[in-house]
DNA sequence: TTGCGGATCAAACGATCGTTTCATATGCAT
DNA sequence: ATGCATATGAAACGATCGTTTGATCCGCAA
C-alpha cells in the first residue's frame, strides 16, 4: 500500500529493476528472523519489500529457495564482516588470537554490524535445521572451528589428547553463543539483564576470553 | 487407523476414560519437539494419540493452550527428575555442588531420563519464545540460577563484584546448554561428533566442571 | 512504429489448517 | 427404563497460505 517504487536512487534504474530481488532478500531476512520459515508468509515478505505476491516465485522459484538464499547471503556477510582472525597476523600471540576469535563470534551473534536479525536467524536454524545448515557448517563454521582448535591446542600444549582439545574449544564457543541462543532467558534473569545492551558486548568478550584463558592455563608444574 | 483404545491396562477404565487427555499430551510433546508449534498440526497430534481431531479442542480449549500445558508438564518433570542440587546437602563442598549442578543441567538437556524430546522443546522455545517461557523462567530457571550464583560467589570470594559473578555463572550454564542448543552443528563437526552419544554425557559433565573450576580458581595471591 | 522479452500486477486455485457443529455412544444416579 | 452429563465421532466451515495464471507495462532493438 505504500510506495511501489524502491527507495534507492532518484533516477530510474539502468536497464531493468534489480532492486526488487534485493529488497525481497532483505525483507525476507527480517521476517524469517522474526517469525521463522513457516511463520513468515510470502505475502508479508512481498508487502514489506513493496513487491507483488508473485515476485517471490518469479525471482526465487519458491519460498524455500528464497530461504536458503537468505541464509547464504546473511551468513556470508557475517563471515566477511567479522573474521575470526580479527585481522591479526598468523604469528600473533595466542592470547590475542583467542580474544579476537571470541570478539568476532560475539559480534556476529549480537549484531554489532548492521542487520541485528542475523543472530536470530542462526538460532532458529539451530532449533529447526533446514537444508541451509549443511553449507553453513561446511563453508563457514567447520574451518573456523578448526582455527579455534589450533588456538586451544597451542594453549593446552601438545601432550593433551584431541578429545580434551575439542571439549575445551566447545567451551569457548558456547560462552559466545549463549548470549543470543538463550536470549529470552537472559532478558528475564535480573542478574543478566544489564548485559543485553550492545555496549556490554565488549565486557562480555573480555570476560569470556579471560574465563577461557584461565581455564586453559597450561599446567606447568602440576601434579602429573 | 490403529487401535482406538489406549494401550494401558487390559481392564476397562474405572469411571470415564482419562487416557485420551494424557495421550494427547504425550503425542503433542513429541510432535511439538519434532516440528515446532506451527509445524505440528492438531490432526497429526490427534492421530498419534489415537484420538479424534476435535479431542484437542475439547480437552484443552485450543492448540496454544495444549502447547503451554505440554511445556509446563514437560519442564516440571525435567525439574523434578534432575534437581540441580543433585540430592547433596546444602553444606556439601562447593566443588561437589558445582559438579552436581552441571550434571543436572546436562542430563536435562540431553534427555538422560525418559523423553528425549524435552531438550528440543526447550531449544525451540528459546528460538521462538511463547507465553510459556515466562512461567518456566519464573518458576524454574530463575531460582536455580540464583543457586548457581551462590555457588560461583562462594568460589570467587566476597570481593568480586556482582556483575563478574553473573558473567561467570553464565559461562557455566552456557557450556551445558551448548550441547543441545547447537546440536545440528555438533553433529556436523567431526571433532565434536563422538560426544553426541549418551555415554559421553558424563565425560562432558566432568570437563565442564573442571574447565569452570579452573577458571573460577580463587586468585589467592594474585596481583591486587 | 512494431515486435519482443523481462518484470510486475490483480486475481484466483488448490491444499491445508484450526476450529466448530451436530450426532452418537457411554456410564451413572434416579 | 429414563434422564443427564461427559466423551468421542464424522463432517464441514472459514480462514490462510504457497503457488499459478493471464493480462499489462516498459525499455529497447529492428
Amino acid at each position: 500500500m505504500r510506495s511501489k517504487r524502491p527507495p534507492s536512487a532518484v533516477s530510474a534504474p539502468p536497464t531493468h529493476d534489480e532492486g526488487t530481488r534485493a529488497r525481497l532478500l532483505a525483507a525476507a531476512g527480517e521476517l524469517f528472523a522474526e517469525r521463522g520459515l513457516r511463520g513468515a508468509t510470502v505475502r508479508a515478505i512481498a508487502e514489506r519489500a513493496g513487491a507483488n505476491v508473485a515476485a517471490v516465485n518469479y525471482h526465487f522459484g519458491d519460498k524455500s529457495r528464497l530461504y536458503v538464499e537468505v541464509m547464504r547471503s546473511s551468513f556470508g556477510e557475517a563471515l566477511a564482516r567479522h573474521p575470526t582472525d580479527g585481522g591479526l597476523p598468523a604469528d600473533a600471540p595466542v592470547d590475542e588470537r583467542l580474544r579476537a576469535f571470541v570478539r568476532a563470534l560475539l559480534a556476529r551473534a549480537r549484531g554489532v554490524g548492521r542487520p541485528a536479525w542475523q543472530g536470530r536467524l542462526m538460532a532458529r536454524e539451530m532449533a529447526d535445521p533446514s537444508a541451509a545448515i549443511d553449507v553453513m557448517v561446511r563453508e563457514g563454521i567447520a574451518p573456523e572451528f578448526e582455527r579455534l582448535l589450533a588456538i586451544v591446542r597451542e594453549l593446552l600444549g601438545p601432550r593433551v589428547p584431541a578429545e580434551a582439545v575439542a571439549l575445551a574449544a566447545a567451551s569457548v564457543v558456547s560462552q559466545c553463543l549463549f548470549w543470543f541462543f538463550a536470549e529470552p532467558v537472559v532478558a528475564r534473569l535480573p542478574a543478566l539483564k544489564p548485559f543485553r545492551e550492545a555496549a556490554a558486548t565488549e565486557a562480555i568478550a573480555r570476560h569470556v576470553a579471560e574465563f577461557s584463558r584461565a581455564a586453559l592455563a597450561r599446567p606447568k608444574g602440576r601434579r602429573r
